[in-house]
DNA sequence: CTGAGCATGTAATCGGTTACATGATTCC
DNA sequence: GGAATCATGTAACCGATTACATGCTCAG
């Protein structure tokens, strides 16, 4: 009943694109590459995997559809249930990790589910973490030695210079959000203490 | 004997890791921090079944090392076709599909080892892939709707400013890396045609 | 007639993560 | 006395990738 299953950043991409509207698996490979495509894609063979998987746990409704001119196909539908467990799961789902930029993006991608004061807090929440890689980036560069670290020293500019375009963006992105969202003092509606 | 065994990623990690001199397995994890662990790290069960392996495969060499004060410790030190396998593995790897920024990295961090012409040519490479990405995506942007598409379209936009902030480097550092080799006319050394 | 697109899946393998397991020493 | 550091590994699980397998239709 109350037990929602927690999914992986993996299922959340494949819930997240039957979100957008029924399909069929040969139908959420090609959404994949005009939506979340820029920042993940599933694997064909566990997508077909994890459709039947849902169904058994009443996220998602299955029809066959007949036709004749083409092989026939199985349509997906989310079910109530399985927008709820999207949208908990990608609430409950820390951005750390080896999966953290994915589960990052998943969120903000999916910011209509769930809700801007979540993305914004998912933006700060993450321009702390980069923030705090930028100082002990710099703190290693100060450590080493320009000749001897050549090539390590250009992965490591390089690191700086993404981390500065991350920081960049979340400013912008953060007042974009605060001229969006009816300005009330807080800056958000979920605000406390 | 000339079937060098190709490795991958993990495996060119760890691996470069002990090209930086002999070390046990509770070495490599730390060392990993202070090195390569800018862009990977190794996990620690990972690292210990790796270690036995590459001495089977006569690329590392194992030495006991008894100690009275601390538990004994294993020490591996990287052999000549250990150095060879890594070189070639790094050479052959193509920085393609989900490991492809990973990748990426090893070459340019392990520059020293592949050599400033290949780690040249890998940054011209990733360039290009990410100049068409660009194009991709600005196609994408343009086809968009500001309102509708709100949340995805922050994605899209960070993932333009990460794109522009790694023209910006490779630019600067492919005219370093020319400053830096012998002008020989052509760009570099190993150029033909 | 060939190749691309539609359409669904299974099987085998492998790489990575987490948890389990142990035990001495040294510093606070 | 308790926590942190040194030190090495095993076991179980799971997620992801690759290869295998099939077969129809339509456009060039």
């Amino acid at each position: 009943m109350s037990d929602v299953p927690r999914l992986t950043a993996t299922e959340c991409g494949v819930l997240g694109l039957l979100s957008l509207g029924e399909a069929s698996g040969y139908d959420l490979m090609k959404l994949a590459d005009r939506s979340v495509g820029l920042i993940w894609r599933p694997v064909k063979s566990q997508l077909y995997a994890l459709l039947p998987r849902f169904v058994e746990l009443g996220l998602a409704e299955r029809q066959r559809v007949r036709q004749e001119t083409r092989p026939d196909k199985v349509v997906y539908r989310l079910t109530d249930a399985g927008r709820e467990a999207l949208r908990t799961s990608l609430l409950e789902l820390e951005a750390e990790g080896r999966a953290a930029y994915a589960i990052f993006n998943f969120k903000v991608f999916f910011g209509e589910i769930v809700g801007p004061e979540h993305v914004r807090e998912t933006i700060e929440a993450r321009r702390r973490q980069v923030v705090e890689r930028q100082a002990e980036l710099l703190r290693i560069r100060r450590g080493a030695d320009p000749e001897e670290d050549f090539f390590p020293l250009l992965t490591l500019e390089l690191a700086l210079d993404e981390l500065r375009a991350y920081v960049r963006w979340a400013n912008r992105t953060l007042a974009r959000l605060d001229a969006k969202s009816p300005a009330d003092g807080t800056g958000g509606r979920a605000r406390r203490r």
